[in-house]
DNA sequence: TTTATTAAAGTTTTT
DNA sequence: CTTTAATAAA
C-alpha cells in the first residue's frame, strides 16, 4: 500500500519546492519499510532536523530513504546535496538510493566534504587566483613544501643562537646523537598539524599554540610568518592542500555573493552524514550553502565522535538546537546489528562518559547465548596466535566466511604480529589501514610527471620528478625550478592551461649537473610523448602518459633503486590499468588525491607487500577502529586493549579528561561493530617494548562494565 | 656546496 | 619499516 506525503514548505522558501516537469513515479511504502522513529525522521518536514541515530540503528537506511522521499516529493535530484565523510560512505549511499529508486537519482550531488569542495573549486578557482588545473597536495606533498618553506625562511638559524643559553641542556640530550643545531623550531609535520588545526577549527594560530603547543610559545611570531609563506607558496604553485579544499570553498562562498546565492538556490535540501565529526570549517560550509532556505538534515551519533584531533567539534551536534532554534530532533534507538550481550556491554561502557545525549539503545535481535569473550594473553605473539587459530576455528567449524570477521586495533603497528601469524597460517586478509596505495613513493613518483604537465606551476611535483635524476638533489632542483619559471612558454602554458608545443625545446637549454645531462635530454623526449595537438586538452590520455613515463624512464629507475623493483613495477601496471578509466587528466589526478585506502581496489598483504587475489576477496578485515566506523562484522576481535595503547597514553597527556572520553567513544565504536561475537584481547607482557615497562596493564575500559557482562577465556600455551 | 651513503631512532587515528 | 640526522665523498 503506497502512500504519498507532501512536504510542508518552509515559509521563506515557498516557491522553491515546485515540482519538476516530469513527475517521478516512486512507489515506496515508507510506513511499512521503516520503524516508527526512522519513519518520523525520513518524512520530517523541511527545515532544520537533527537525527540522533545510535550505532547499528539504520542510519544509512534512514538517509537513503530520506533521499528517496525527497525524490518522491518531486524534488529534482540536482537540488539535493548529500555530504559524507568517506568516499566509501558516499558510494554506498548512492548505490542504495539507486536500488531504491532506479534511474531517479541521476544528477544528485553527493560526496565527501573534500570532494564537493574540489568540485566547486574546479569550477571557480579563478575567482580565488588559482587556475582550474590546480594540483592537490596530499599530506606528504604538503609536508615536503612546508619543509622547503621552513628551510628558506631562515627561522631555524636564528632560533639556534637565541635558544642556546636560555635553558640548560636537558638530560634527554645526553643520550643518542649530538644536540641538533636547528634549535626547537617545529618540524614540518608538527607545524603542518598545528596550522591544519588552526584552519579546521577556525582559530588563530597563536591561540592554538597557547592551548595545545605551549612549548612553542616563544616561536609564535616565526610560526605565523612561516604559515603565511606557506600559503603564498601554495598559491604560487597553483596548489591546494586538503584543508584548502574546505577553507577555500568557504572563502569562495563567503566572499562571492552571487555564487553563494546560486548554490543556495541549487542545493534546496542538504543532508549530512556523521555530523558529530564535522569541524568548524565544515559546519560553516553547510551554513553557507543552506543559508537561503535552511533545509538541512544532519544525522549522527555523539557517542561516535572520534575525530577531534582533526578539528572535529563534538559540540556541533550537542548544540545543534542552539544554533538552529526551532530545529526538530529525532532519535533512532533500535539497534538491529548486535546481540543483546554485545549491546549491553557497549551501553555500559559509554555511560561512563559525561557529555552526551542520553540514549536508550535497545537490541532488536535475540540472544545467541554467547557473552563477549575477555581474553588475557601472555604476549603479543600469543595474542596473534589466538586470533589466528580462533578465526580458523570459526571458519572451519562454524562456517563463518572470512569476510564476516574482522580484527580491529587502535594503531597500525599493533597489527604487525597478527599479520605475520595470518600469513603463516594462510588465512586470507585485507588491510585497509597503513600506507595508502597512492601514497607509496613509486606511485607518487610516476604521477609527479603527470601532475606537473597538468599544472606547470606545481613546484612540488616538479621537485619530486627532477630529483629522480642522478646527481640532482634539493639544491639543483631548486635552481632548475627557478629557471623553469623564467621560460616564457612555460608561463604561457600555466596561464592558458594548454601545454607547450614541445617540452624538450624548453628543457634542453637549462643547465643541469653533468651527471644528469643524458637523462635530462631523455626526460624532454618522454614529456614530448605526452603531447597530442589534436586532442582537446593537448595531451594524450592519462594511461598513455603513464606508459611513457614508465617505459621511457621510471621503469629503469625502479630497477636501479629498489630491491623489490618487480613488485613496484606491478603496482605501476595496476595504476596504468586504473588510469584507463579516465580520459581527462585533471579529473583523474583529483580523484587519485582524494581516494583513500578503504576505496582502494588492490588490497595487499602488508607484511610481504605481495598482491592479493581479487578486490572482493573473501578475506578477514584488518583495520583501525577509525576506519571501521560504519561497518559491521559477525565476529570482531579488538586487540591490544592495554593501558597506554588504548586508551592511548599521548591522547590522555594532551587531551586530558576529554581526550579520555574520546578514546572511550572509540572503544564504543569498536565494540558496536560486532554483530554476533566479540573478543576483547590484551597481552600482559611485551618483550619488545622500546622503553618503560614491558608489563602491560589491562585497559581501564575493561573496568567500565560489570565483569558479569563478559566471559573470561583462559588460554593454554603450546 | 651539494649529493650519496650509512647509522640510528621512532612510530595514533585520516580527508 | 620508514624517516631523519650525521658523515663521507664528489
Amino acid at each position: 500500500m503506497a502512500r504519498t506525503y507532501q512536504l510542508n514548505p518552509e515559509p521563506g522558501a515557498a516557491g522553491s519546492l515546485g515540482p519538476t516537469s516530469t513527475e517521478p513515479v516512486i512507489e515506496i511504502d515508507f510506513r511499512a519499510e521503516l520503524n516508527d522513529q526512522q519513519h518520523a525522521a525520513v518524512t520530517a518536514a523541511a527545515g532544520q532536523t537533527l537525527v540522533i541515530a545510535g550505532a547499528g540503528s539504520g542510519k544509512t537506511r534512514t538517509l537513503t530513504y530520506r533521499v528517496a522521499y525527497l525524490l518522491a516529493n518531486a524534488i529534482a535530484p540536482d537540488n539535493i546535496l548529500l555530504l559524507t565523510f568517506t568516499n566509501k560512505a558516499a558510494r554506498e549511499m548512492i548505490e542504495r538510493v539507486n536500488h531504491l529508486v532506479p534511474g531517479q537519482a541521476a544528477g544528485l550531488w553527493s560526496g565527501t566534504f573534500h570532494s564537493i569542495g574540489n568540485r566547486l573549486l574546479r569550477l571557480h578557482a579563478d575567482a580565488l587566483g588559482f587556475t582550474r588545473q590546480f594540483s592537490i597536495l596530499d599530506s606528504d606533498d604538503a609536508k615536503q613544501l612546508l619543509t622547503t618553506v621552513i628551510d628558506q625562511s631562515g627561522v631555524t638559524r636564528e632560533t639556534a643562537n637565541s635558544k642556546k643559553d636560555a635553558t640548560g641542556p636537558s638530560p634527554a640530550l645526553k643520550r643518542g646523537r649530538k644536540k641538533s643545531e636547528a634549535g626547537d623550531f617545529p618540524k614540518a609535520q608538527a607545524l603542518g598539524g598545528l596550522i591544519s588545526l588552526a584552519t579546521n577549527t577556525g582559530t588563530p594560530i597563536e591561540e592554538i599554540i597557547l592551548k595545545r603547543f605551549g612549548y612553542f610559545e616563544e616561536l609564535t611570531e616565526k610560526i605565523r610568518q612561516v604559515a603565511v609563506l606557506y600559503t603564498q607558496r601554495k598559491k604560487n604553485a597553483n596548489s591546494m592542500d586538503f584543508d584548502d579544499l574546505l577553507a577555500l570553498t568557504v572563502k569562495l562562498l563567503r566572499e562571492n555573493e552571487s555564487l553563494r546565492n546560486y548554490y543556495q538556490r541549487q542545493f534546496q535540501f542538504i543532508l549530512v552524514d556523521e555530523y558529530q565529526d564535522t569541524n568548524a570549517l565544515q559546519s560553516e560550509m553547510i551554513d553557507l550553502l543552506a543559508g537561503g532556505h535552511g533545509n538541512i538534515m544532519v544525522v549522527g551519533d555523539d557517542a561516535q565522535s572520534i575525530y577531534s584531533w582533526r578539528g572535529a567539534n563534538f559540540e556541533n551536534i550537542l548544540k545543534f538546537a542552539d544554533r538552529y532554534p526551532g530545529a526538530q530532533i529525532h532519535k533512532i534507538e533500535t539497534n538491529y546489528r548486535s546481540v543483546p550481550e554485545v549491546l549491553a556491554l557497549a551501553n555500559e561502557s559509554i555511560a561512563a562518559n559525561r557529555r552526551q545525549f542520553r540514549k536508550n539503545l535497545v537490541a532488536a535481535r535475540p540472544s545467541l547465548g554467547m557473552k563477549p569473550a575477555l581474553v588475557r594473553l601472555d604476549t603479543p605473539s600469543m595474542q596473534a596466535a589466538f586470533v589466528s587459530q580462533r578465526l580458523k576455528d570459526l571458519h572451519e567449524n562454524e562456517g563463518i566466511a572470512w569476510n564476516e570477521m574482522a580484527i580491529l586495533y587502535r594503531a597500525h603497528f599493533q597489527s604487525m604480529d597478527v599479520q605475520m601469524q595470518l600469513t603463516q597460517d594462510r588465512i586470507p586478509f585485507v588491510i585497509t589501514s597503513g600506507l595508502r596505495f597512492f601514497e607509496q613513493a613509486h606511485v607518487k613518483d610516476a604521477i609527479a610527471f603527470l601532475k606537473w604537465a597538468a599544472n606547470p606551476l606545481d613546484e612540488v611535483s616538479f621537485d619530486r620528478a627532477v630529483r629522480l635524476l642522478p646527481g640532482v638533489g634539493p639544491g639543483a632542483a631548486s635552481k632548475l625550478w627557478q629557471a623553469w619559471l623564467k621560460i616564457p612558454d612555460a608561463a604561457a602554458a600555466a596561464s592558458t592551461g594548454r601545454p607547450p608545443t614541445s617540452y624538450s625545446a624548453l628543457l634542453t637549454p637549462l643547465k643541469v649537473p653533468p651527471k644528469a645531462q643524458p637523462t635530462w635530454i631523455q626526460l624532454g623526449h618522454i614529456l614530448d610523448e605526452f603531447l597530442d595537438p589534436s586532442s582537446d586538452t593537448g595531451f594524450h590520455p592519462p594511461s598513455a602518459m603513464l606508459t611513457s613515463v614508465i617505459e621511457g624512464f621510471y621503469g629503469d629507475y625502479l630497477l636501479q633503486s629498489f630491491d623489490n623493483a618487480r613488485e613496484r613495477k606491478q603496482d605501476l601496471d595496476q595504476l596504468t590499468v586504473f588510469s584507463e578509466r579516465y580520459d581527462d587528466l585533471a579529473t583523474m589526478l583529483a580523484e587519485l588525491a582524494l581516494l583513500t585506502n578503504a576505496d582502494d581496489t588492490s588490497p595487499r598483504d602488508g607484511s610481504q607487500g605481495r598482491r592479493k587475489q581479487q578486490p572482493n576477496d573473501d578475506a578477514v578485515a584488518l583495520t583501525s577502529i577509525h576506519q571501521a566506523k560504519g561497518l559491521e562484522w559477525k565476529v570482531v576481535f579488538l586487540i591490544w586493549l592495554t593501558e597506554g595503547m588504548f586508551p592511548n597514553a599521548r591522547v590522555i597527556d594532551e587531551g586530558g579528561p576529554e581526550g579520555l572520553e574520546e578514546e572511550r567513544r572509540l572503544f564504543y565504536v569498536g565494540v558496536t561493530r560486532a554483530m554476533d561475537q566479540l573478543y576483547l584481547c590484551y597481552p600482559e607482557f611485551w618483550p619488545k617494548a622500546y622503553s618503560g615497562d614491558a608489563f602491560q596493564i589491562p585497559s581501564s575500559f575493561l573496568h567500565d562494565f560489570d565483569p558479569a557482562r563478559v566471559e573470561e577465556w583462559n588460554i593454554r600455551g603450546f
